[in-house]
DNA sequence: TTTTAATGTAATCTC
DNA sequence: GAGATTACATTAAT
């Protein structure tokens, strides 16, 4: 199935990364460690002309208030559409703000929420796009969240399922009930 | 939750699966109405044991371990074990098992191996069979496995391609450059 | 620390 | 093979 790399690959592998544009979010089998020459010095990176822009919507809003805001504060002899531009057009602006914004901020759920979406979860652990967009209007939440809580729950029933299998597995065997 | 050995029937093998797996890996069959009770339960979906077998050549192996520990266990008489190997060695068990034993394990590339393979697909989205076996050899892959990782290659370099596009198209919008 | 929302991508399924 | 979807491994926020 997979290589256990040798010495000499594992040296080969940081050349090539030293050389080659760097492929981003790669999970070795083996322990990854915290610390590599090539994290340090930042040479497990993705090289930025093949960098594919992440999709990030949620982003947008927070750039045009930053945008906005750095309206405001300007005081340059820019319109107000002229400098916005300039800023949602720089890429080093939006990137820069990649970096902070990052992920998708993390939706805390209220407890009603989680309520029915654990009561649709207990008869139906794959509710299609009709039933989730319906229950994104009633819960006022995106589709898509709806669809990632699912898939997350979905996750965990089988994380504790393995547990419990594991538990009966062992009584099995060790015969010590 | 306590299922007596005696219980290792045939319905009970299909109450267990949705116990101890509980995923119904069903998908949504188009053109019905939107919001029936059914639907919504999820009752309206195809029968899982109604569906024709997946073919899991490595649930094989892992099957059969399970069996042969599960003989080895079992001692004389009919006693729990014994029951529990029988129902493992039944057609019916071994398509359940199968099922939901999934799919293959998710390979985890190195980052040698990606770094040629993304280097390969910079030159040739699409590889023939001669250079996805030559890649299996030098980078110890099933050639489906190479052929798997292109194809999702292309899915993502499409979806890049439209993402960006969007962004384009927005900018357009908000004001050209 | 634990739980779980979010992410990226390998694998699967339908066509 | 494309497109859509799901599972899985992992990261990171709470």
């Amino acid at each position: 199935m997979s290589i256990m790399p040798t010495t000499f690959n594992k040296i080969a592998e940081i050349n090539m990364a030293s050389l080659v544009y760097g492929v981003k979010e790669v999970r070795p089998i083996d322990g990854k460690p915290k610390f590599t020459i090539d994290r340090i010095l930042g040479l497990d990176q993705e090289d930025q002309h093949t960098r594919i822009k992440p999709y990030r919507p949620w982003a947008d809003s927070l750039l045009a208030q930053v945008c906005v805001i750095s309206k405001s504060a300007g005081a340059s002899g820019m319109n107000y559409n002229e400098e916005r531009t300039t800023q949602l057009s720089t890429d080093s602006c939006r990137q820069t703000l990649n970096w902070y914004i990052g992920r998708r901020p993390r939706t805390a759920f209220t407890r009603l929420q989680i309520e029915i979406l654990e009561s649709i979860f207990q008869v139906n652990y794959y509710p299609g796009i009709d039933v989730r967009e319906e229950l994104a209007k009633q819960l006022h939440l995106d589709e898509d969240r709806i669809q990632i809580w699912f898939q997350n729950r979905r996750a965990k029933l089988k994380r504790s399922h393995r547990e419990s299998q594991f538990l009966m597995v062992k009584k099995v065997f060790v015969k010590d009930d």
